[in-house]
DNA sequence: GCGAATTTTCAGTAATTACTGAAAATTCAA
DNA sequence: TTGAATTTTCAGTAATTACTGAAAATTCGC
């Protein structure tokens, strides 16, 4: 009896939702399978048995799992008595979160960063350059301050960051208190007063 | 003379790289290069004189302008004494930003909450299943707490939203104060410290 | 309404990306 | 070492996605 008679409805579901979602990104389908059937796995899982549950080639599993290591996102481990490589994703899904931030970042990030400082050095030469280059400054000043923030909240150990989440509303308070000391009107939004209450 | 000839290094550059972008999201070369064209151009343009620029042809323009569209990123709009449509980029990049989160968000990560939702309702059949299970929830219970700190955030003003960026510190020691009263202990990290040095 | 200007659609084709099986490479126990 | 077990590579092919030109549809001034 293959190993995908055992496969059940629920987890099909999941691992097929994750194919789609995963062609969306630039990630392809059968990666997406792969990682979404180790994340759900109760244990960690050889070549062959994810090429038997999703019915894949043997080779096409070993390159879904060089790329999904190569993005960090599975773990290897070996079983004693068993020269196979198991996979495993981490158990953390806030570690995972991170990771996959921490790549996209590496990946599309900060070349786009790079690109950008490059043509801000360059000098001007005609109008249309002139304003393009106001243009990129403001996207990478704003890519530049997301990314230094996000770098602040990401360094923090999960739990604080998580605190953190639910805690939007207090945030807004120290704005407030921020605006006060330095004369500017807090305009205090509906949205920051619905966080208040959740907060609260 | 082709309207390309006085398309200058810079620009090129800049719209190459969100052409190569593109593909490593879900959107295709072309399109990220039409939206780069907009981004960086002083007045709007219309759909010829983008495939002119780009050397795309029309129909190819027309299916990219579509789904700029569908992805509320371009506004379109119309020149006194013409009949052709002419397009441009947002000029705010933070309301630029928040309008992709937003489509992001609506395409991806709420269906997978309601995969996921659907998928905590069932009655778990096998031990496979109730791990699974669990694991659909932690990852749900993660992108849920995600989602509704991004409210609080995204839902405030663009210059309030922009100082909190500068305020990752500030935020940490109500955490600690919170910590304090609560008991808890408040260890605070090397990252926290370095923002708060920023921020002061 | 007519017709020129403009935009959209779509079938066909080109280009790209994904997948496979077979063969090569690696690993490791004996 | 040898050789069985296992993983990786890669050339060929399949599947998918992107692009084009021609034709159809729409829009709008007259």
């Amino acid at each position: 009896m293959p190993l995908q008679d055992h496969f059940p409805p629920l987890n099909r579901e999941f691992v097929a939702h994750f194919g789609e979602m995963g062609s969306r990104w630039g990630i392809n389908r059968t990666v997406g399978q792969i990682y979404a059937l180790l994340f759900i796995s109760p244990n960690a899982l050889n070549a062959d048995e994810i090429a038997e549950t999703l019915e894949f080639s043997r080779s096409n599993v070993s390159m879904g799992l060089k790329e999904l290591q190569a993005w960090r996102l599975v773990r290897l481990r070996h079983q004693p008595g068993d020269r196979r490589e198991y996979f495993e994703a981490p158990a953390d899904v806030w570690e995972i979160f991170r990771v996959l931030a921490e790549e996209r970042r590496r990946r599309e990030v900060e070349p786009t960063l790079s690109m950008l400082r490059t043509a801000l050095l360059e000098t001007p030469k005609t109008d249309a350059e002139r304003h393009a280059q106001a243009r990129m400054r403001e996207m990478h000043d704003l890519i530049d301050r997301l990314m230094t923030w996000f770098d602040d909240v990401q360094k923090l150990a999960p739990e604080t960051a998580m605190q953190l989440m639910g805690m939007g509303a207090t945030v807004t308070r120290v704005l407030e208190l921020k605006d006060r000391l330095t004369g500017k009107s807090a305009a205090r939004s509906n949205a920051a007063e619905k966080a208040l209450d959740r907060a609260a």
